[in-house]
DNA sequence: TGAAGAAGGTCAAAGTAGGTCTAAAGGTCA
DNA sequence: TGACCTTTAGACCTACTTTGACCTTCTTCA
């Protein structure tokens, strides 16, 4: 049994790829209605799958002719990927935002699946996961210096 | 009398080689009330049965829709890799013998430069290379973590 | 202009499902 | 038989999902 945020996560994938231009727009309540569920659903998947650490911006109106907009963002080649990575990352970054940008990076074909698999296996092993004084900090300082290998050298 | 363990084992087993790709997706609980027990008597069978020492990947997943996915690893075809795992490594090691290991995957073209660059580099930041205590068992843990990925073959 | 209605936003509670830990029971073997 | 290892059961923990009540913002129209 699948789970409704899943399928819906899918669904507005399966639109994105189809659009030009990597833009979506619809009207939460229609979903809502499409899927069965409540109109809250369909922000927690915006929430949870469609974030920005997950390379997507979202916008929203309320009110007569409200909406909501998925924006796929693609970094094009002239962009300094790693001050866009670095930013995200900071000085500190927990487990789950790391997962979210490795997502983020293999979607956008910058890394194979095996180098997220290796990256995240890195990250489980070397920093524990829940508030361990000082994980944060380590956690980034392993991820930046993953990156940048990863984005120095090409595939 | 086979215990109830032995019989999950088998059973979990028999769906393995049914499956193709060697990947299993289920749910615990489902599996527990299939042979009714408690449903950690699953976790118990897939820590000492399945565990990666044996040739197995676990990949879970909590809440709604949770599930657990048990990955065969193809033995043979990894049998350089298994090799450098267990006999190689051991509980501690150097920096500069992992260089050199990871050289080895890369002239049998086991690794590509990406990963080679990643997994030294991740050895470099994570472990100070000259004998601080525990360094070399950390190390080892470090590059084990790695080298798993390289076992799977769903890509 | 301001009240009504139409969207979307937020948050907390309840629900679902796997993880961990430990005590007790069951086997094995010298 | 006693020491030791394996298995089983269950209580409690953590993570992710679903639902619903209530809030805020925006448009429309009298």
């Amino acid at each position: 049994m699948p789970n409704i945020a899943d399928i819906i996560e899918e669904y507005i994938k399966a639109r994105l790829s189809r659009s030009n231009g990597g833009i979506v727009v619809m009207r939460r309540s229609e979903l809502a209605e499409k899927f069965q569920c409540v109109p809250s659903q369909i922000s927690y998947v915006l929430n949870t799958r469609f974030s920005f650490n997950r390379g997507y911006i979202i916008e929203t109106r309320r009110g007569g002719g409200g909406f909501i907009r998925v924006i796929r963002v693609s970094l094009d080649e002239s962009e300094d990927i790693l001050d866009i990575i670095y930013e995200k990352i900071g000085d500190e970054i927990s487990l789950g935002e790391c997962i979210n940008l490795i997502k983020y990076l293999y979607d956008e074909e910058l890394i194979t699946k095996r180098e997220a698999h290796l990256m995240e296996n890195v990250l489980e092993v070397t920093t524990p996961n829940n508030g361990v004084q000082g994980s944060g900090r380590q956690r980034a300082a392993i991820f930046k210096a993953m990156l940048m290998v990863l984005l120095r050298h090409d595939k």
